[in-house]
DNA sequence: CAATCTATCTTTAGCGA
DNA sequence: CTCGCTAAAGATAGATT
């Protein structure tokens, strides 16, 4: 049966294209927003067969005065960092997954390959994410700064955009399968760093690495 | 003044998702929606502050049966490779760059720092989509299908989803300084690899470097 | 937070240029 | 590949559950 008389709502009201103050709605229109794009992408990707790969990175609204660094293990063990990064790729029709969410337990992966291309968008986001982030925070700014700015430039060393992106403009199309090998070299260097990092750091405030 | 009598259009239409078969059409949408796309990650990063990154790979559409590889100068620079990269970041506004473009020249860059998410992406995505483009090129194929099967499989080799990735999340947010040293590594050896490969090859069919 | 509902506001399919 | 036009399809602000 229809309502005749009921006019519920006001219908959608124009808004003007800036920062919404109000903290709820903000959330509000990322979610339901965040939504409609991830549908866009994938029309784009089955209409035109295009690869398409998006990621969101939400920061992280509450500046509390920090000095409660303590490990926030109940909520999920992710501690209080930035935001929330939301990522699909293609083909996958609406691959959604959260890193740094606040439930760890809420990822499925159903193509990995497919979700690399978002993911890869995902972290490099987060990584410049932090380096703001740690606008906010005082106790760790330096270091952080130190961080954001080392990756970044980082990449501009390389000499224009990204340091391997240059280097795949470089080898061409013809050849690049050292790229790979190179690859896999770099990931070992990088963890041998990592490594030692690790074992002289203090397993200090919210660093946890938390475990997918 | 109007034009009372006059209904020029059929206004819009309703279309499954499904493929566009017709060529040109699938190429007009692509361009309509991805205008329409980026300006709803423009909208959503204004809005709610958030982050976006967003990268789309159009195939190349024609399959020509090769035979003919010779270098396709007159084309731009850039041979016929793979199809276009569009890539737009955050919080810059609309910026568009065209990986692989026809016009080799029309790239502005304003904020290289935002616009390197959107380039990893899009590079990401081109690096897949070169294996799918060595299924129809049939005189390569082997070679491309190589060098796709290498790249994703380092990336899988890392043990989840990309290599570098995974560092992060090994270093944690208290300590990565040292991820950028070696990323600078990483870049050398690359390059050095690269040179020899480069070297050694021969210059050629279409493997014109593109100058930006 | 996520799902619904309704009345708009926004995007875009089809055609040309 | 991009731009303009028109009208219908689709997205979503605001309120409610």
């Amino acid at each position: 049966m229809v309502k005749p008389g009921k006019k519920t709502s006001k219908g959608r009201q124009k808004i003007e294209i800036r920062r919404i103050e109000d903290k709820e709605k903000r959330q509000v229109t990322l979610c339901k927003r965040k939504g409609g794009l991830f549908k866009k992408c994938s029309e784009l990707q089955l209409l035109c067969g295009a690869h398409v790969a998006v990621a969101i990175f939400s920061k992280r609204e509450d500046h509390q005065p920090q000095g409660s660094e303590a490990p926030p293990a109940a909520t999920g063990g992710r501690p209080s960092r930035g935001g929330s990064v939301f990522a699909m790729g293609t083909p996958s029709v609406d691959h959604v997954l959260r890193r740094f969410a606040p439930l760890p337990g809420d990822v499925h992966v159903e193509d990995a390959g497919c979700v690399a291309a978002a993911e890869r968008a995902a972290v490099e986001v987060a990584a410049r994410e932090m380096r703001e982030t740690a606008a906010l925070v005082d106790a760790e700014k330096k270091r952080m700064e130190a961080i954001g700015e080392k990756v970044v430039r980082a990449a501009e060393a390389a000499g224009k955009r990204f340091w391997w992106e240059a280097d795949v403009e470089a080898l061409g199309e013809g050849e690049l399968p050292e790229f790979a090998r190179a690859l896999q070299r770099v990931r070992e260097i990088v963890q041998r760093e990592a490594g030692k990092r690790q074992a002289s750091a203090p397993p200090a405030a919210a660093a946890a690495p938390w475990h997918p």
